[in-house]
DNA sequence: AGTAAAATCTTTACAGTGGTAAGATGGCAT
DNA sequence: ATGCCATCTTACCACTGTAAAGATTTTACT
């Protein structure tokens, strides 16, 4: 290993591994392709060479996101009538576990969803997500489309929500000592009875 | 109305309305203080007079986002069993129309959640939110809490998919002629009966 | 081995942006 | 009429993305 190379040898991973730590530790406004090239100590415009521009960068994040959250639920080993439950678990660790990656997913303006890798790793994500609820079928009914689309709606919305700040001011009215995971475990239950149906009033 | 006064007489809902503008004709990425101040016809300038930085004036936006998603809410006329479900639709009808303010509503990094006027507007909200549910105690119960989180969830997160080019893939998969409404109306079918249950086999 | 071509990275340059500070203008209260 | 103050403009700086051209190393081919 000499001093500075003039060819590093693999600059692209290294360029989304500083782009990362860039991201998780100071955020998404901060995650420029100077800011990445200073990271990885190279010239400022090595980064575009890789990825031709930064949408091509936080693409590539995204990317390396979607299949990190598509093996943690493929890794999901529970029984077929839990493993709904625990996949939305699992999808909102995920989203807590990586706050501004999640995000990044999720924020199509900032992204090229025409990139060959992004849509593979969408497809990828989308075929695991029906295998979770437990539907192989290539031609899936309405029915269970509306199946699949809730269960997903309502793990990404609570996430999002989340992320966001949203779920602060529920729990801010909810009884003493509630937590994040009480919250969410009323939701799922909620949602187990009936979702759009009140609750009993006890 | 002369040519053009040094004192504009109503700058502030000016710039507001010309960034409005340029946010649904060009996005979010276009709008910038000097883009807003251009189409304004005022100098670059002239908006952190008003907004302080970009940031006041995306929150500023966001509010205004916030207050119209509320009054649209607090119009449904249904009966109180129908009502949970209008909501549902109220609240991706107005994503949908609005698709870039309902996105910045929920991109908190971008906006300075602790203004006062963002606050104010986050209460009102959350307050038509939980009168939507029919729940109006200061108090209410972990489980009613749970109940307005999934259904709040449910419809942010059908909405932000929905916004994000998510649902297209599910539509792909859908029998042939369903529209994003048939998917809608299939998610909330399923939330009735209790969305964690697979779907009775026909 | 030798050489041309390609890949990789740097240097240089330019337009656009946010933000700040100082100056210009005009309304408004006294 | 005068002075204060809100409002808007001008000037400036640091930073960014992007493109073009140059430098350096690896690879391919004969």
């Amino acid at each position: 290993m000499k001093t500075t190379p003039y060819h590093h040898g693999a600059l692209r991973e290294a360029l989304l591994s500083a782009a990362e730590t860039i991201l998780r530790r100071d955020g998404l406004q901060a995650l420029t392709l100077r800011a990445t090239a200073r990271e990885a100590g190279v010239s400022h415009a090595a980064p575009a060479y890789h990825f031709g521009d930064l949408t091509g960068l936080l693409t590539e994040l995204a990317v390396s996101g979607m299949q990190r959250l598509t093996a943690e639920m493929r890794d999901i080993k529970a029984s077929p009538d839990r493993r709904v439950w625990d996949a939305a678990r699992a999808y909102v660790r995920f989203a807590r576990a990586n706050p501004a990656i999640f995000q990044l997913m999720f924020q199509s303006d900032r992204l090229d969803v025409t990139r060959p890798s992004f849509e593979e790793a969408r497809r990828g994500a989308f075929l695991q997500l029906a295998r979770t609820r437990g539907i192989d079928s290539p031609h899936p009914s309405l029915d269970d489309l509306g199946h699949i689309t809730g269960g997903w709606s309502l793990a990404h919305g609570f996430a999002m929500l989340l992320l966001n700040g949203r779920v602060s001011i529920l729990l801010a009215a909810a009884p003493p000592g509630t937590t994040v995971d009480d919250l969410f475990e009323a939701m799922l239950a909620s949602a187990e009875k009936g979702l759009l149906h009140p609750p009993e009033p006890a």
